[in-house]
RNA sequence: UGCCCGAUCGUCUAAUGGUAGGACAACGCCCUUUGGAGGCGUAUGCAGAGGUUCGAAUCCUCUUCGGGCAGCCA
């Protein structure tokens, strides 16, 4: 056990950076001093693998492999599939693929509550025999009138006392396939008029027919995930059992089996799950927009899914950052997709090398720059990082800027292009707009006849002339045609659980540009690089549908746009 | 209506009986060849009422409000 443990202080994480305390390490320092686990500490994050993880689960697999590791201790990877009906191990794949991801290693701690199958029959088996659970052979409707309600006890079931014989007898039938599905159950016999609805004889184990992904056609009978999660915790000898509030009550339950059998007890602690505005995080709802084809799947770049959010362009870095700064606590928690935001931002901001790239084209023609000639301009790599060098980027006679960064009529504070004012161009001239060519029948803006100033080329000793604004250009006969995806919240409103969900989509989340023109080197770039579109944001390749004659790039998060502030106001 | 849990700036989160602090968001200003980044500053909070104490966000009581629980889901 190392000395930091002892002591409730801050650790260092792998990040160089303080790891803030929490309700949840206090309780383990605790059981540290104590001496309650004998100085060990063993967590787990136990995904049932029933749909993709998303952000939420980040949040819990950053608290359960974190924990793990700052305390010396390790984490299980432990798959929930006790329902084979909704099991699949396409989730199994993508739940590994993304903790990986994420940077956490489970190493050799892969395991399935399924594994424990056989040993739940024996442990179920030794509570009958006990007199501590029963076959019943009331149906689904009866069992719930039996059960009472939030303020009346239930009542006993009819079949509450029978033998021990019969119900060993029964229950080995129930394996054995001799009764039909939803028939029969074996019930754990507690209290009918607990005020902890949990403790009013809940099921342990139902009748399923149904091929399960890793034991196949071997069982027709399944534990309930009451009667196999605690279990599955103390089989494998973990300290903490970490897990959201809704399991609360729950716990009760897991202990009194864990007492019945006399088998070690893991300390379960409850913590509120994560909630972010603007988006849904039930499995319920993100399977439902994938099924009916709201978003391209799983990891639609818009999705708040670990694999959304990976092919949108996020970090693994920034979501760590991101589940520290938001804490642990009990309390129900909304953050502001915002802080989200800024964890990526603030990552990419110090290693994500700058390149210049057009989205919605305009052209302009410098009236007085030789016809032929192509200059080879220095821009620095990233302004925050210079040991990342600089490239040389083409300029020639014709180039596109950003239509946005010309304003016929420019309003107040306007620092871009107009007709007779001036403009740096990044890494450039200084150049000036003489005329303005429309297209005839619709008026619109079809190119700029500009002239350049020779003396204020960047790095030159007349460069220091000043002009309000810079914007970003790409040569024309130099430049790289993309396709750009700029993405915005799924829906529109803060809380779309507030009603039904679907309605409250967002119609404009996904803008798909097509005639974008980015700076040559960008031919090279890979999928996982992550790139800052000056003045823009930050982009990488999309990991689908880019091919190295048709790029396409997604846009992960906006820089932030104090003009547009301004222009609102 | 029963039981359980919770309540600190707009949003998160610290404080562990001794000056309510940080982050994001907001708003100013400075700086800037990214209207980016950065710097400086401003405003905003202990749900309410009692009690214990020299002293309470912290301990106790009541009230109010929010959440969870009535699957053969997890």
């Amino acid at each position: 056990m190392n000395e930091s443990n002892i002591n409730n202080v801050n650790e260092e994480n792998p990040e160089n950076k303080i790891t803030p305390s929490n309700f949840v390490r206090e309780i383990i320092d605790e059981d540290l001093k104590t001496n309650k686990f004998g100085g060990k500490v063993h967590t787990r994050f136990p995904p049932e693998p029933n749909g993709y993880l998303h952000i939420g689960h980040a949040k819990s697999i950053c608290l359960n492999f974190g924990i793990a590791a700052s305390y010396n201790g390790v984490c299980n990877l432990r798959f929930d599939d006790t329902n084979p009906s909704k099991e699949d191990v396409e989730y199994v794949d993508s739940i590994q693929e993304d903790i990986r991801w994420l940077g956490f290693d489970w190493e050799d701690r892969k395991f399935y509550a399924s594994n424990y199958f056989d040993q739940l029959f024996e442990y179920a088996v030794q509570l009958i025999k006990k007199g501590k659970a029963y076959v019943c052979d009331l149906n689904a409707q009866q069992m719930k009138e039996y059960r009472g309600t939030l303020t009346e006890p239930g009542k006993d079931s009819p079949y509450r006392n029978r033998s021990v014989e019969e119900n060993l007898d029964l229950f080995i039938k129930m394996r054995d396939g001799e009764f039909e599905d939803g028939s029969r159950v074996l019930r754990a016999k507690i209290d009918m008029a607990s005020p902890n609805m949990n403790m009013r004889d809940p099921a342990i184990y139902r009748i399923l027919r149904a091929t399960h992904h890793r034991t196949g056609d071997k069982w027709r009978i399944y534990p309930m995930y009451d009667f196999a999660h605690g279990i599955s915790d103390s089989i494998e000898g973990i300290t903490h059992s970490i897990c959201t509030l809704e399991f609360e009550a729950h716990r009760p339950l897991y202990d009194w089996f864990l007492d019945e059998l006399e088998i070690y007890h893991p300390q379960q602690i409850e913590f509120a799950r994560l909630n972010l505005n603007y988006t849904v995080m039930s499995k319920r709802k993100l399977l439902e927009l994938v099924e009916q084809k709201y978003v391209s799947g799983w990891n639609d770049p818009r999705m708040p899914t670990i694999s959304g959010l990976r092919r949108r362009g996020y970090t693994p870095e920034s979501i760590r950052n991101f589940a520290e700064r938001i804490g642990v606590a009990k309390r129900d928690n909304t953050i502001n997709v915002a802080l989200l935001e800024h964890s990526l931002r603030e990552d990419l901001n110090k290693r994500a090398p700058r390149v210049m790239a057009v989205l919605r084209p305009l052209k302009v023609i410098f009236d007085n720059y030789p016809e032929n000639q192509v200059e080879e301009l220095e821009a620095i790599n990233n302004p925050e990082d210079l040991s990342a060098g600089t490239r040389n980027i083409p300029f020639s006679k014709v180039i596109y800027i950003e239509h946005d960064d010309f304003r016929e009529d420019p309003p107040k504070k306007f620092f871009r292009l107009s007709p007779g004012n001036e403009v740096r161009l990044r890494y450039a001239y200084i150049i000036k707009c003489e005329s303005v060519v429309k297209d005839e029948k619709t008026g619109e803006i079809t190119e700029l006849h500009c002239t350049y100033d020779p003396e204020t080329k960047s790095g030159t000793a007349q460069s220091g002339r000043k002009v309000k604004g810079t914007i970003h250009w790409v040569s024309a006969q130099h430049a790289v045609n993309a396709e750009v995806r700029l993405y915005d919240r799924l829906f529109s409103v803060e809380d779309p659980s507030s009603g039904d969900y679907k309605s409250f989509l967002n119609q404009s989340s996904l803008e798909t540009l097509n005639d974008c023109k980015v700076e040559p080197g960008l031919l090279s770039a890979k999928v996982d690089e992550r790139f800052q579109f000056e003045r823009q944001g930050y982009f990488c390749l999309d990991s689908e549908d880019s091919k190295p004659g048709a790029l396409v790039f997604n846009r992960a998060v906006q820089l932030k746009d104090a003009w547009a502030k301004i222009e609102k106001k």
